[in-house]
DNA sequence: CAGATAACCTGCGTGC
DNA sequence: TGCACGCAGGTTATCT
């Protein structure tokens, strides 16, 4: 379910609910796929302090005062929610609950996710970069490193969909599937394209509008598409901006011509026929 | 090695 | 109302 934007606005609001809280207890449910208990997971968690929470790409890195980061990524279907104890007395739900830290402010953060694609790790900070997940990361699109001239780079001689290639997250970290959709829409190019066959000028708006649209995301909170809802409960605003994802037939904004929805890497893909080149 | 495809899960909306 | 089917915002293992 989440992208870059929908992850940073997590990050954000975790950052006003719980950091410098301190965990009291935890508890572990069935855990996400492919994934061992961690050993002595509550004691090594039972009193340490939240000190910050960080984002990498997609994936959340909570950082405890014992040196420890517990590193979550929502996969498709997973939140990472902060419950009241006062307000919201929904039960610890071991169907999709998996993780739950109870807090020393009465409130609970809870990890839920019903198909299990997401992944919760527990860390010493110094081994964050040996991470297998972390590891191979490409550059934030927010940093300098990620431009014009980069990405012509990494898409010379490449045959792939431009679409895929962008959100390759070996290319550029955080683009998923409705953002890709969007950000070539508004750079006015394929999402069929081969890569390498894209002109300079418009890999040059790909890389300016990749970094607007996923801005413009963040503004918004995120995409409520489906029943997305942030760690308050509430639905990002990105949804009333989204250009082509999801409007298949429905007349493109700008030109009318009805959008198209094609298959490309397995993921349906909206683009307008007339607009984009 | 690049690229394509299958697989990992569960829930929800749709149409009969 | 029930059921079969298709689809879902991600990543990775395994083929060609």
């Amino acid at each position: 379910m989440p992208e870059l934007p929908e992850v940073e606005s997590l990050r954000r609001m975790l950052l006003r609910s719980v950091a410098g809280r301190t965990i009291v207890a935890a508890r572990i449910g069935r855990l996400p796929l492919r994934r061992r208990a961690i050993p002595n997971f509550g004691a090594r968690v039972r009193g340490k302090t939240i000190e910050g929470i960080d984002r990498r790409a997609k994936y959340l890195i909570i950082r405890l005062d014992s040196g420890d980061a517990l590193v979550a990524h929502l996969g498709m279907s997973g939140s990472l929610t902060c419950r009241d104890v006062d307000f919201d007395s929904s039960e610890f739900d071991p169907k999709h609950d998996h993780i739950e830290f109870q807090l020393d402010n009465q409130s609970r953060l809870v990890f839920n996710d019903p198909r299990r694609f997401g992944i919760f790790r527990m860390v010493p900070r110094r081994e964050l970069d040996d991470l297998r997940e972390l590891k191979g990361l490409g550059p934030e699109p927010f940093s300098p490193e990620f431009n014009a001239e980069y990405l012509a780079g990494q898409a010379r001689e490449r045959r792939v969909a431009i679409k895929n290639l962008l959100m390759d997250q070996k290319i550029v970290a955080g683009v998923g599937n409705i953002y890709a959709s969007e950000i070539l829409f508004r750079a006015r190019v394929r999402p069929t394209r081969r890569a390498g066959r894209v002109k300079p000028d418009e890999i040059a708006r790909i890389a300016r509008f990749t970094r607007i649209v996923l801005h413009d995301a963040i503004d918004g909170r995120g995409t409520t598409f489906r029943n997305y809802r942030d760690s308050e409960g509430r639905p990002g605003t990105f949804a009333d901006r989204l250009q082509v994802y999801g409007r298949e037939g429905e007349p493109c904004y700008r030109c009318r011509t009805p959008i198209r929805n094609v298959v490309v890497g397995q993921r349906a893909s909206f683009f307008c026929p007339r607009c984009q080149k």
